[in-house]
DNA sequence: ATCCCTGTCAAACGTATGTTTCAAACAACC
DNA sequence: GGTTGTTTGAAACATACGTTTGACAGGGAT
């Protein structure tokens, strides 16, 4: 009963930590002092530090997962398969609209994916791959035919352009705000880095390759 | 006399093992064991920890930092503005031609930078900030006349884009080309990746940016 | 030969970590 | 009201970490 109590107040300050420092760097001491509660509760609630980890990340994930496949699904339904932007306007989109919270859950979220996939955590990786595979699946299979056009060489590591720029960009997100709000005096929510990110990726994941000489080719504005 | 051999060998072992598993979960033990050293010679020849982290970036950074800033001054010096291809050329080819001790310094070299930006390092950041500040403001200057059709906004987050697809990509090449040759039956060596992301950047930095577009907007918090 | 500087080595230091233990407090049920 | 199962609490556990120490070896230089 009084158990939610917390096991919340666990995950809220674990979460708030991890993406603050990262996980190896964040300690059970921290994350059981700043929560207010004893330092035990987390092995007893949790099993292990891993777990913790894994349990923070299915309170994010599960609820956007959730949001995305009915998308998906919806979008493979349809007559006419649909275009790179729609795609990753679906993406985009569930993200923006998992229910967080604290008032920039959104960001922490991200951060922490970057981090996920960037911190090479064996067991993370694991756990995610497992639990959510069918979706990526789905997404792929979705994006092959959102680009016919592509060989699937080019396919595959333009995919691979796209994780690289969202997760490396999500996971710098909170110091790169910093030095841009220093250098222009603007601030970027991550709503609308994200909103930035669909037109860069889409023409990008587009583009014509260059066969030949790079210098010769000429741009279309 | 017999002094580079050890710092050479714990550089070495450092690189690898900090790319392998990240800063913070290498300790002094295995690096000083895979070297074949003893445990207390990286204090003494480096001082600390985090001064083998940079004494380790420095060794790959500074020809890096030599072959580019030749060459983008000299295209400043050209009458015409560089065109956004040549600029991201002379990167792509800068990294190609630093010369590396092993056949894959390339992919551990930027598995490290993307390390060291997302991996909250404060002192590994601030080091490489400081220390190379000059060439970063040379290419921004050159970047912002090679896409005047930005804002700086836009401008900003799509170099962080551009960098994380990079580093993001190349540094989990080795992964990346065995799944690749498991399922496509292909080998990407890593100069080609690097002529396959031209395309897919300089399409994605110069992208139409979609404003206006109601789909998405939302109110902030 | 003596001194000194440099580099290596094994051992220890102090601290911080994740995890376990076990008694006490609590709530729920018969 | 006593019993049971669950949750907290303070303390200890074992281990791993980065760093420091002091003894020792090898050459050059004086």
């Amino acid at each position: 009963m009084a158990q939610s109590e917390t096991v919340d107040r666990i995950l809220d300050a674990a979460e708030l930590l991890f993406a603050e420092r990262g996980f190896s760097e964040t300690s059970l001491r921290q994350i059981t002092s700043k929560a207010g509660v004893n330092l035990a509760a987390v092995n007893y609630h949790f099993g292990s530090k891993n777990a913790l980890i894994q349990a923070v990340f299915a309170r994010f994930i599960n609820p956007f997962t959730r949001i995305l496949r009915e998308r998906l699904e919806a979008g493979a339904k349809a007559d006419t398969p649909l275009t790179l932007e729609a795609l990753l306007g679906i993406i985009t989109t569930s993200i923006i609209q998992v229910p967080s919270r604290t008032h920039n859950g959104l960001s922490i979220f991200m951060r922490l994916l970057g981090l996920a996939y960037t911190q090479s955590q064996g067991h993370l990786r694991k756990y995610l791959e497992q639990q959510y595979s069918a979706e990526f699946r789905l997404f792929m299979r979705l994006l092959r035919e959102a680009t016919p056009d592509l060989t699937p060489v080019e396919r595959f590591w333009r995919i691979q352009f796209m994780l690289g720029a969202t997760a490396f960009t999500i996971s710098s997100t909170s110091a790169l705000s910093g030095i841009l709000e220093k250098e222009l005096g603007v601030e970027t929510p991550v709503e609308q880095i994200i909103q930035e990110l669909v037109p860069f990726l889409s023409a990008g994941i587009q583009a014509r390759s260059l066969q030949g000489d790079p210098l010769a080719r000429r741009v279309s504005k």
